[in-house]
DNA sequence: ACTTCACTGTAACTTTTGTTCTATTGTTAT
DNA sequence: ATAACAATAGAACAAAAGTTACAGTGAAGT
């Protein structure tokens, strides 16, 4: 069984001096490198061609983010998993779609890390369930989001067939009611989230902005 | 605090009553109705309001996927959660991008099962790291999608805004042409569409169906 | 040279959307 | 009970979106 090859990014020295003497103390690891930051890191980490990178997001300079879109075609093979403090951070989720495969809590117990860095090995994808959530959501384009909890049952009916792009008629039809109910709960709807007309109301109970 | 309303749809008795029981002995859920087959459930399952759905994917007639497809406008306010033996089923992944919120295993220990519906209700999405991988992967390959090459580099800047909600008018003023130059653009959008309206347009350019 | 096409613009016209007001019915919460 | 709210609907009106037709310019390709 070969040992996992890793590369730290991370700007402070005390963090990135515990993490490497965590792995190296554990065999099944060995820490390849470690860099204090994204630009140095983006130089010099495709001549390690490590298994894992292990990357700060909040980093002087260029951030983690940044770093992973620049090295990830240089290292096809390498996983990124993110290392922040944030659990709820949006960065962590922009991470995920830049190329991450998965994200650490710095404050995970030392038992955790290396776990999760054994899964993200053998294919998993390690994180909260809150940031799965948000994964999902985007991967259906559909975030439940507090707006949409301010609608009525109906409202949400009618929101939906208005994401489609049906008219007002077709909705009624749909429903079985009048068109201008229609018009009417598409008025309250508007009001509800606070917008002017149907694509600004779609975007914002879907969570695209 | 109010208990978890929940339902249960799954074909076998003794899992169904199984998952009922645990459930009902703990105070923090209240098991509203139970279904043996998807058809039922999607007749009845408006009329509860459930805050969870437990839903089995392998039913007899009608699964559970298609369930969801069903009941998911008319219960806009429930999250569902798969129910399933296999971990690694493309199904569970299907489940997911037609609405589940998170999935639970069969094997899970009854404890873990609690805590993933908990979990589930607070906003997670329990899962698997194995899924989530799986999931990460397919929100990675955002491809712009075919349609939007067809469209020239102007038509997309002006398709770019139009998914924003902006009126003619403030796309004229972004771009430094005429509100009647933008109209016709849009024209020549919905034409190499083929669709009516800006939502639809919106729709097909970003890949939601 | 000629054609094609993206980009720009004008103009008249129709359809759909969105606003505002008013009003009835039934349900839910205090 | 009484207030608040969801759902329904009609009607008049203003604003925006969408259709159709025509036309000039400049760039790219054959």
């Amino acid at each position: 069984m070969p040992q996992i090859k890793i590369c730290i990014v991370e700007d402070l020295k005390e963090v990135r001096d515990g993490m490497t003497s965590l792995l190296t103390l554990d065999e099944r690891f060995e820490v390849l490198a470690t860099f204090s930051d994204a630009e140095k890191a983006a130089d010099e980490l495709p001549a390690w061609q490590p298994d894992i990178i292990i990357m700060d997001i909040n980093l002087p300079g260029m951030n983690g983010i940044e770093c992973i879109k620049k090295v990830k075609t240089l290292c096809p093979n390498s996983q990124f998993i993110m290392f922040t403090i944030y659990e709820d951070d949006e960065k962590v989720f922009e991470a995920l779609t830049a190329g991450a495969s998965g994200y650490l809590l710095k404050k995970t117990p030392l038992g955790k890390i290396t776990e999760s860095l054994l899964e993200l090995h053998s294919g998993g994808s390690p994180m909260s369930t809150q940031i799965a959530r948000k994964v999902i959501s985007r991967l259906q384009n559909n975030k439940p989001s507090a707006e949409i909890k301010v609608l009525s049952v109906r409202e949400n009916e009618v929101l939906q067939l208005l994401a489609k792009g049906l008219l007002y008629k077709e909705i009624a039809d749909k429903l079985f009611i009048a068109t201008d109910t229609v018009r009417q709960h598409i008025h309250r709807i508007y009001e509800k989230l606070h917008v002017q007309n149907r694509t600004e109301a779609i975007n914002k109970a879907y969570g695209r902005n």
